[in-house]
DNA sequence: AGATTGACTGCAT
DNA sequence: CATGCAGCCAATC
């Protein structure tokens, strides 16, 4: 099996999410300023490649605004919210997250 | 190999 | 508060 020795940066961002705590949230740019070289383009583009049933806790991850950046059109938005409030996040009349209660550190 | 695009971000207008 | 633009890096065409 050819595989690589080490973690592409693509891996190593999901890492990162998967240590994001239940009922916390963190930013695209704060993900990928975990992993040197990424940028939170990057963050997006890895999240949105992951296979559904995936153990990534990708609804923990939002913009730096504390807002849900997938199209509000589409079902992943409506999905994300539900997921998050299940854990306790709290929403803004908004939809702004408060990010002073749930940010990721 | 060059252009385009994307679940972003910060600053300027 | 709404828009625009440059910077950023990998995947796609």
């Amino acid at each position: 099996m050819g595989q690589r020795a080490h973690p592409t940066s693509f891996e190593r961002l999901l890492a990162v999410v998967r240590t994001i705590p239940p009922g916390q949230v963190a930013s695209y740019g704060q993900v990928s300023a975990r992993v040197l070289g990424t940028t939170p383009r990057m963050v997006g583009f890895a999240l949105a490649a992951l296979p559904t049933g995936s153990d990534v806790p990708w609804h923990r991850v939002v913009n730096a605004a504390g807002r849900i950046s997938l199209p509000a059109e589409g079902p992943g938005h409506a999905e994300q919210r539900r997921r998050l409030e299940a854990e306790g996040v709290s929403f803004r009349k908004s939809g702004v997250i408060d990010l002073e209660a749930h940010g990721w550190l």
